[in-house]
Order: C-alpha cells, then sequence, then structure tokens
RNA sequence: GAGCCCAUAGUUCAACGGAUAGAAUAAAAACCUUCUAAGUUUUAGAUGACAGUUCGAUUCUGUCUGGGCUCACCA
C-alpha cells in the first residue's frame, strides 16, 4: 500500500534528522483535494512533544536527539522532514509544506491510472485486511424480531445495518457468522395467545400467511390492553406465560402453530431484504440454561439473592443492579442472556468477537451482562462482545408502538415506495421492487447507526438527490456507455501520458480511495462511510460525464474515459453490495 | 436522585482534533434533434450558551439550557 510506504519513509526521515522516529504517524486524506491526497500532521505533533520536553527541561525522555533540525515551529521541523524524505517518485508525484506545518503528498496520476487498470483486471477487489483478533472469526447478531408480532421498520433498519456491517466485515477478510436471537417465550407471546383463546375464533379459518400475521397482530393488542385493563386477565396472561415456560400440552400446540406462523413471516422478510442467518436462537431453547447458569453463579457469589429474586448488584463496578431470575423463578432477559453467550461462543468454534445489533436503550443491559460474562470466565468473555447500538425509527406523528396499533411494517414501506416509484417513472415490476427495497435500506444505511430517524413517508424515502436510484441511475448510465463501446471493452488500457483534466482526476482519485473507505467502514462499523463515499463519486463522474464526451473523442482519451466509466461501475455496484443493495442494468 | 446519548442551513442529515463546516430537500433561473434529464450548472442559508485545554475545537473537558433513554422482577 502506497499509504504505508509514506508512513515508512516519514518514519526513516525523522531517524535521520532527529534520531527518533514516532510510533504512529497518522496520514490522512484530507477532505480539500487542494491539500492533496495524503496530508500527515506528524511535524505539528511531534513539535509541539519536543517542545514540551524542553520546557519542561525533561531530555531524558528522547535521548539523544538533535534539537538544531527540529527547528523553531512545526513549519520548519517539515520542512527539513521533507528534505529528507525518499520515496518513489513514479509514486508521488508532488510533497508540499503547508502553514503550519502540514506535509501534503501528491499520488502520481500514472500510479493512480495503473490502480485503476489493475482494478479492472481483477474479479474480486482487494481489500485492506481488519481483523479482531487471531481467529479472524466472529459473530454478527442481528435483526432479532420476537415471533407473535410484526416485523416493523424499526427491524428493517435493523437488518439493514446487520447485513451491511456483515458483508463490510467479510470483505475485510473475515468469516462472519449470520446470528439472530428471537423472544418466542415471555409476557407478549402469553398475551397474544391469551388475546386469541379468549377470541374464541377458529384458526383454522385463516387461510393464507398474511391474514395469520394480522390476526396474531390484532390478538397481541388485544392481550397488552386486557392485561393493563383487567386484573383477572392478568392473572391469565400470567398463567399463560408459566404454562409456555414450562411447555404446558395444553398450550404447546397453540404456541408452536403460531410461533411458526411467524417465522415463515420473518423468512419472508428476510428474503426480501436479501439475508439470511447461519443460526437462529430462541429464548424458548436457552431459558432453562439460562436459569441453571445464573444459580451457579449465585453460589459463586457473582449474583446474591434479594426480595426472592437472583440479582446482580452492580455498584462495585459502578453498574446498574438487575435481575437475572425474577421472584417466581423465571429466568429474565439477562438471566437467558448468560446462556445465549454460552451457545454462541461454543457453536461455532472460536471467536474474536460477537456484535450485537441493538437499540442503545439496553446499554446498561449489556454492560451489566458483558461484566458478568468477564466473571464467569475472563479467558473465554473478556473483550469479546460489543454492543453496536443502532437508533430508533421515530414516526414524525408519534411514537410507535404494537400496543397502539401505529407500528408501520416493514413490507407495507416498500410497497408504499414501490407506488411512489411507479406513479413517477417508468419500470417493470422487478426493477420497482429492486429500487424499491433499495431507495428504503439506502435512507437508513447514510444515515450514522446513532442518528434518530424521524420517520416520514415522503421526505425520508428520497428517490432522488442523495438516494439508491441516483446511485443505481449512475451505474445504469456507466453500463449504458460501456454497451456503445462492447468492442473496446476487451483492450487493454495502455495509458501513457495523457493530460488529465480536473473533472477525469476527480473520478480517478476517489475510485483509488475505495478500498480505504472499505476499512474505514468496517474499523467504525459505518455502513454510512461507504454510502457517503458511493454518493460523492457518483456526483463526480455525473459531473463529468456532463462536461466531458466519452465515446466521440480522440482515440486515447477515449480509451481513458472508457476505463474510468467502467471503474465508476465496478465500485458503484461493489459499494451497493456491501451496503446490501442490488443494482439492475436497465432502468 | 444517579447515569448514558443527542443538539450543525427552514427541514432531514455529513464532517479519524485539522486547512474555506459538506450534501440533500424546499425557492429562483439555465441546460434535452447531442453517450439515459431518475441527470447537470448557478444563486442564498448553520455549529444551543458560557468558560477551559490546544498551533488549531462541530469534535476533547467543565457548567448551563433544551430534547431522548436507562436505573429490580418486560423483552
Amino acid at each position: 500500500m502506497i499509504k504505508d510506504e509514506i508512513i515508512k519513509g516519514l518514519k526513516k526521515s525523522f531517524k535521520k534528522i532527529v534520531s527518533y522516529s514516532p510510533k504512529d504517524i497518522s496520514l490522512e486524506k484530507p477532505s480539500n483535494s487542494n491539500f492533496g491526497d495524503y496530508s500527515s500532521n506528524i511535524a505539528m505533533i511531534e513539535y509541539r512533544n519536543f517542545a514540551i520536553d524542553t520546557h519542561s527541561h525533561v531530555p531524558g525522555n528522547k535521548p539523544g536527539i538533535n534539537w538544531v533540525n527540529i527547528g523553531n515551529n512545526p513549519f520548519e521541523l517539515a520542512t527539513n522532514l521533507v528534505k529528507e524524505l525518499q520515496l518513489d517518485s513514479t509514486l508521488v508525484s508532488k510533497i508540499e509544506v503547508v502553514k503550519p506545518g502540514f506535509i501534503n503528498f501528491w499520488i502520481s496520476d500514472e500510479f493512480l491510472v495503473s490502480n485503476v487498470s489493475d482494478l479492472l483486471k481483477k474479479e474480486k477487489f482487494d481489500y485492506p485486511k481488519y481483523h479482531f483478533g487471531k481467529n479472524k472469526k466472529i459473530m454478527v447478531e442481528f435483526a432479532h424480531p420476537n415471533t407473535h408480532k410484526l416485523f416493523h421498520i424499526g427491524h428493517l433498519r435493523n437488518i439493514s445495518t446487520g447485513e451491511s456491517v456483515v458483508r463490510i466485515l467479510e470483505a475485510v477478510g473475515n468469516k462472519v457468522i449470520r446470528g439472530n436471537y428471537q423472544g418466542d417465550v415471555g409476557l407478549h407471546i402469553a398475551k397474544c395467545l391469551y388475546g386469541i383463546r379468549n377470541s374464541q375464533f377458529d384458526i383454522n379459518k385463516l387461510n393464507n400467511l398474511q391474514e395469520r400475521i394480522e390476526f396474531i397482530g390484532k390478538m397481541y393488542s388485544v392481550g397488552t390492553k386486557a392485561y393493563e385493563d383487567d386484573e383477572n386477565a392478568k392473572q391469565e396472561i400470567i398463567k399463560i406465560n408459566k404454562m409456555i415456560y414450562e411447555r404446558d400440552p395444553e398450550i404447546m400446540p397453540l404456541w408452536t402453530e403460531t410461533r411458526q406462523w411467524s417465522l415463515d413471516y420473518f423468512n419472508e422478510n428476510y428474503k426480501r431484504f436479501y439475508s439470511h442467518f447461519d443460526r437462529l436462537y430462541f429464548e424458548s431453547e436457552i431459558h432453562q440454561r439460562g436459569l441453571e447458569i445464573s444459580k451457579e453463579i449465585l453460589k459463586k457469589g457473582i449474583l446474591e439473592k434479594s426480595q426472592g429474586a437472583i440479582v446482580f448488584n452492580g455498584k462495585k463496578y459502578g453498574l446498574d443492579t438487575r435481575v437475572f431470575v425474577n421472584s417466581l423463578g423465571f429466568p429474565t432477559y439477562e438471566g437467558k442472556e448468560l446462556a445465549l453467550a454460552e451457545k454462541e461462543f461454543s457453536d461455532f468454534g472460536d471467536l474474536d468477537k460477537i456484535i450485537h445489533t441493538v437499540t442503545p436503550e439496553q446499554t446498561s443491559f449489556f454492560k451489566v451482562t458483558f461484566k458478568i460474562e468477564e466473571l464467569i470466565d475472563e479467558k473465554k468473555y473478556k473483550n469479546k462482545q460489543y454492543h453496536l447500538a443502532y437508533e430508533w425509527v421515530k414516526l414524525k406523528a408519534g411514537k410507535m408502538s404494537s400496543r397502539e396499533g401505529n407500528v408501520i411494517e416493514a413490507n407495507w414501506l416498500i410497497d408504499e415506495v414501490k407506488k411512489k416509484i411507479s406513479e413517477k417513472f417508468k419500470c417493470d415490476e422487478q426493477t420497482t421492487e429492486i429500487l424499491a427495497v433499495a431507495s428504503v435500506k439506502y435512507s437508513f444505511l447514510k444515515n450514522g447507526t446513532q442518528t434518530i430517524i424521524h420517520f416520514d413517508i415522503d421526505e425520508s424515502i428520497a428517490v432522488d438527490g442523495n438516494s439508491a436510484p441516483y446511485l443505481i441511475y449512475t451505474y445504469v448510465r456507466c453500463q449504458s456507455v460501456l454497451k456503445k463501446a462492447s468492442n473496446y471493452l476487451t483492450r487493454t488500457y495502455d495509458i501513457d501520458k495523457l493530460n488529465f483534466n480536473l473533472d477525469e482526476l476527480g473520478v480517478l482519485r476517489l475510485i483509488n480511495q475505495f478500498p480505504e473507505i472499505v476499512q474505514q467502514a468496517a474499523l467504525q462499523l459505518s455502513p454510512n462511510l461507504i454510502a457517503n463515499y458511493l454518493y460523492d463519486l457518483a456526483q463526480k463522474y455525473n459531473y463529468f460525464y456532463q462536461k466531458n464526451k466519452i465515446l466521440e473523442s480522440e482515440e486515447k482519451t477515449k480509451l481513458f474515459r472508457l476505463m474510468l466509466t467502467q471503474a465508476t461501475g465496478k465500485v458503484i455496484k461493489e459499494g451497493l453490495y456491501l451496503l446490501g443493495i442490488k443494482t439492475v442494468e436497465k432502468m
């Protein structure tokens, strides 16, 4: 990597002039292209370090330093560094020192072109690697809808985020396992089943999946309301809850059947959003073990008894107190989590990390369970769990709540966006479907995971501007140009000494940045970095396209511009893939 | 009461402690017999308040204001 070359060069240069070299040298890509392809602030950072040493008269800190070459200010230090800097001039074409001490590097056009040419020759993209540990294996846990409830737009944001994070982490060289933890026992299920039993409705009359899902959704609302308003109903629901936990044969058939409806329905959703899972975990399969573990660690003193429940007293760790087994003897979400972790860490061999894609109000919960797992087995669990907090999709008109029945179902939203697209543009059903899913996913992913989305159907799901259709349109535009020049595509790009204009260079430089952007996205678990990058690239390409003829230009120029076009298309397609978004070839 | 998160153009969002704070949208205008106008160009607009650290603060620290969330038997 050229970046490493520059850093190495800077280190050597430091060693030469001050007989010392900094451990970390950061090389950033400036937001303004006037400042080159890479920029380093190391002269300013190190000058401060040296200066502090001087003032505090602690010469022992950095022995043997040549103070003369440091100069009187960061700018002089930078200048001295650059004087000694030896870099391959076929890679780096220009180095500049700018006040107050930035060192800016320009990559040579030839090198940029040869990179893009390589990119087009290869099938797969070559990303810099990023791992969490030596196993190079991690699990991303996401989606987790609860059975007997709707798959709503919050889940859609979750699955979009999770799927994208998986693909990004795979790209940078990890084996990634997709996990999905679903609540299929507990009070919410009991409420739903209570509603069904109480309604006296013959569930065999429900003909298809959609009717069944609507039905259990309604019954959940009924049960929830009854639980709050009617003391008898509440007692009955608690009883049903107990029956579910104890697998009472009286409730099992209804539980099993309705649960399966949900799972079938979820599967349809996963498919529609291009996701799948290596392992579905259920609360029903782990709650027993959760109870056992809680009791085991109660004996070890990690948990304690309090008011009939088994709790964790988090005070001594600066954490909250949370209940693991309630006074009725059932494991809570916390208790179950311990069993889940045990299972997840043994099902797929050694994992470096488990990333939990869950909303932020669970922060306290995860802090506590991570801590307890660490207390149970430090080697096995410590620093191996991460809570990737993604924010809510809130309705502008008010809050979403299953109880009030104002939940926006994911499928409903996609269908609405499909209507919107087909009203505005002419395209076939298949294209509309892809564009609608793309629009919605992109609308979520272009935001940071920590941004609360204030949802409004007309404003939030953009089909123009910074949107998926814009990116896909740009891709299609590239393909269209290439198609008209198909006889050129097999020719190799032997670009020698062309004078590139600024429009071309803008696109060329951006294409070169792609692999590093993906690495950044992996590092920060931030798909939105890729989304923003793609938008930038598409904008630059469209600008170039508008101002420059491709097909009707002089032979060498034409070859080069076709190459840019091909590379742009390739990067957009790959970038969208990493976001979990499909492209179309024509629209 | 304790703790966590958030505050940037009218609105919705960007910006590893970096250089001139970027977009989209809403508004006005221009560009289609010309490689897909789902496109492009031009014009206007913002870091809640006060301190501190720093060569440099939207970013870090403190106080305040205003939102959201969590803190024992839901998941």
